[in-house]
DNA sequence: TTGTACGCGTTATCAC
DNA sequence: GTGATAACGCGTACAA
């Protein structure tokens, strides 16, 4: 079987608990039997078992995920692959390991998370998203089990530790982006109405058109099943108003992709007939044709923060909730047109 | 503290040793005792510690996953999170969990296996990839730990479990598909030439111009580092050669939509100027202007059946390495034409 | 059918 | 500085 602790307290002629203080780097033992021990570990091959130090410990220095359900579409967004780089270089930076939850149905995840958060599998988990009246969210809650959120969770959030975006202020700096470049019908195309982002940049968007006594109008609001089949046909109603719009907030850049697709099947062009700025610049933004102008949110720091506020709780035993804020800038591409005076009309 | 066996043995009046067989449903123990100890559990809240149940078990239940590097590009690919699908749906089937490697370098990706592997966290490990001579399956295989192959392992394929598609075939299937439609000049371009599937499909691509007595030339085969800039110089070669292509091969789904906003900004249209298939068939395939025809590769399946056969090694100890080979099917959408007579020039 | 006793590999608390 | 010894929570021969 594999060698354990005291297989090398027996070569180095040492006590077992002895070569746990080696490991640990105790400073009360000396530098010869250090050695000695670091040999013996050397020479046997020896790897610590880190479930036997999990159960001593109580602690397993690891963090568990929460992802959408794997039948989600949503996974599908190179956000995911973008927030677990943040996620996992923070994690690794303080030696902490990645515990993945599965299920396809919301059921499912539930009874996963119950697993890892009873197991005592992990010390900690970061929610992925955020989602109206979830249940996950709200059993991590009653069983006051560390944790934190990407996105801003829409029941208490003060009490919840959450690493957000303006995304209100975001969608607002978008709309004005448009209206500066003289736009004045513009539309919002955004996603699933369950997920706190969506209504945040809503109101964003709202509010920008009332500083500029522009009217708003449901007619101009949409909401896509993120690159379902059911967007394209809000795509069509929008464009066969009377007025349609000549700039679209999209909430999510895939969501553009799709939009522009339907669009280029219409025989409307980005951004000669229709101005585009989306959410997120992930990197299919760029190779987009053409490229899109779209809101960086940041989404690296969103998963290295989210880990960081998990960490402070777990380590220091961090009580208090908190709300970080990550930054975002829009950057220009080519998906929007400034109108000239004579297309300036309501 | 947390509730243990001994607390329900406790209340149950059974000794702890009972409780533990409850939770293995042991048919040796009494409906009514059964039910009396499930009652007390109920009470109490108790859920077993899964670190001490592996530690007594030698079994974790769990899998690791290694992924491309966090910081690989590769990473972005909409492929993983529906190969993570597959893996994550027959794993829930079997109840076994998730595990993440982390690392941004190689090295860091290798120091996380073999954290894996040594401190005894996983009972096998799939590889979401295959790259030529890569470290952490010669670990693997020096380690005669299990583990399974998304994709052909370059270096004795024949003792490493794997499943892949027949990427050779298919790649020759889509060569064949364009010279069916009168396209001659036709034009590859690949992947990294380090991943096998890169040089497999190069391979099925030579096959199928030789057949039909097309010479081959260096000039029509590029390789493309996966949506980057560098693949954008690329494809401007390929079109100020004298005889451009009229059909390109292209690797990756991906890979195409960069190469056809390239296209674009050159003037050229798909499928009017140049036609194009790309491999995995990922969702984006669809949304793309036009819809690209794309080889299905079943990449859930490639999960499923990842975790499947590493399972098979697991329970069953199955020692024998085996290849499974998922099937593909190309999906025609638009972005292929058919030449004309006149066209069919060499 | 159920209880006893020990082992899984570590860490922590005393001693010395 | 270092060595016994007792947890950590559970599974499992073996005994009853």
């Amino acid at each position: 079987m594999a060698v354990t602790i005291k297989d090398v307290a027996k070569l180095a002629n040492v006590a077992p608990s002895t070569v746990s203080r080696v490991i640990a780097n105790n400073p009360r033992i000396s530098e010869q039997t250090k050695r000695r021990v670091r040999e013996a570990m050397e020479e046997l091959g020896y790897h610590p078992n880190y479930n036997a130090r999990s159960l001593a410990n109580r602690s397993t220095q690891t963090i568990g995920l929460v992802m959408p359900s794997s039948a989600d579409k949503a996974l599908q967004n190179p956000f995911f692959p973008e927030v677990l780089r943040g996620i996992s270089t923070k994690a690794h930076e303080k030696e902490y390991t990645l515990y993945l939850s599965t299920g396809a149905t919301e059921e499912e995840m539930l009874q996963g998370v119950m697993g890892m958060v009873h197991g005592r599998r992990v010390d900690g988990i970061v929610m992925l998203y955020s989602r109206i009246d979830d249940k996950i969210m709200a059993f991590l809650e009653e069983q006051n089990f560390p944790f934190t959120v990407i996105g801003k969770p829409l029941v208490n959030p003060d009490s919840i530790t959450h690493v957000d975006n303006d995304n209100f202020r975001a969608a607002k700096d978008v709309t004005d982006h448009f209206i500066g470049k003289g736009h004045k019908r513009i539309a919002f195309v955004g996603g699933n109405l369950d997920l706190v982002v969506t209504v945040d940049r809503l109101s964003g968007y709202e509010k920008a058109l009332r500083e500029a006594d522009i009217p708003y109008s449901d007619d101009y609001v949409v909401h896509v099943e993120f690159l379902k089949e059911g967007g394209h046909e809000a795509v069509m109603e929008l464009f066969s108003l009377e007025k349609p719009p000549t700039a679209l907030v999209v909430a999510d850049d895939l969501m553009a992709l799709g939009i522009m697709s339907k669009l280029d099947e219409m025989g409307l062009s980005v951004p000669h007939d229709v101005s585009i700025i989306s959410f997120n610049n992930v990197m299919l933004a760029e190779y987009a044709s053409p490229p899109l102008t779209s809101v960086d949110i940041n989404i690296f720091q969103l998963g290295y923060q989210a880990v960081n506020c998990l960490l402070e709780k777990i380590d220091d035993n961090e009580m208090a909730s908190k709300r970080v804020c990550i930054p975002h800038q829009v950057v220009d591409r080519w998906s929007v047109r400034t109108l000239n005076e004579s297309e300036k009309v309501n």
